[in-house]
DNA sequence: CACGAGACCTGTTCGC
DNA sequence: TGCGAACAGGTCTCGT
């Protein structure tokens, strides 16, 4: 489920608390165990076992898809990928199916990383630049101007759903999100990312930030059987409308594979990959 | 460099 | 009802 909107939900409930359960912020970690080896991507489980242990938590964040939780002289980080989510719940409850690593806390709680499909990855570093380091800039970071963006845009001769979820590119777009934005900026996936006038970036990077905020905003996406609460998904304009009609035009929504992901447009009002327009 | 296919995994939904 | 295929919010690696 996580792209951006979702992760940084995560985030801030871990942060601030919810009614469910308090902020994870000044505690201690007392133990941690691995329930699956591969969703540990570093270090080993002997030393993250000896590290993670007595670590107090100072602050919960993120960066781009990743979930970013400071600890003193560590870092832990986590990547949800497909199906990853992180519950708190009592130590002693009966640990759930599709849990993959859990850290227990000095209060009596735990914090579960709930994985199903066994993609996401777990990282526990001194240096989480080791981890972080290639990815691109933050969409939502106002230092990033349309201007920036245009020039990275013009770097690359690609076509624009696919540039889009390469992390390298921007930081922390998903195929929801993606598909979200090019609609509201009436530009064809396909469309090559150095056609794109100034103007054309400018509406595109107002167009991400809108999809993504609003997506913070109603607390992330929830879909099929993995929920979080968020309730974005009744506000899609294209993603999962194949065959509806478009908001703006009444032409159905066109599904296409592109990189291999499902990928929703409107085929008339978002220019023609060819445009020069 | 850009792109497509295959891999990694499990679960749900769709079509016959 | 049953069963295989298609599909899923992500990313890596390999071949062309």
């Amino acid at each position: 489920m996580p792209e951006l909107p979702e992760v940084e939900t995560i985030a801030r409930n871990l942060r601030l608390g919810t009614s469910e359960q308090p902020t994870l912020l000044g505690e201690t970690i007392s133990s941690g165990m691995v329930l699956w080896e591969k969703t540990l991507a570093y270090p080993s489980i002997p030393e993250f076992s000896v590290n993670i242990t007595g670590q107090h938590i100072e602050d919960i964040t993120r960066r781009g898809k990743y979930l970013v939780i400071l600890m003193g002289d560590a870092t832990l980080l986590f990547h949800l990928r497909m199906s990853g989510d992180l519950v708190v719940e009592q130590a002693g409850e009966r640990i759930a199916t599709h849990h993959r690593l859990l850290l227990n806390l000095e209060s009596g709680l735990r914090l579960a990383f709930n994985d199903p499909r066994k993609f996401g990855r777990v990282w526990l570093t001194p240096n989480p630049e080791m981890v972080l380091g290639e990815l691109g800039p933050e969409p939502l970071d106002e230092q990033f101007t349309a201007a920036d963006f245009f020039q990275r845009l013009h770097q690359k001769h690609r076509q624009l759903k696919p540039l889009l979820l390469d992390q390298k590119f921007l930081a922390g777009i998903g195929n929801i999100y993606a598909d979200e934005a090019l609609h509201l900026a009436y530009l064809h996936p396909l469309m090559p990312s150095d056609m794109l006038s100034l103007q054309q970036a400018d509406v595109l990077l107002t167009g991400i930030r809108q999809v993504l905020q609003e997506g913070i905003l109603r607390n992330g996406a929830s879909i099929d059987w993995v929920y979080r609460g968020g309730d974005f998904q009744n506000y899609f304009r294209v993603y999962q409308r194949t065959g509806e009609a478009c908001f703006r035009c009444g032409t159905p929504i066109q599904r296409i594979v592109v990189g291999q992901r499902g990928t929703h447009f409107c085929p008339s009002c978002q220019l023609s990959p060819d445009s020069s327009v």
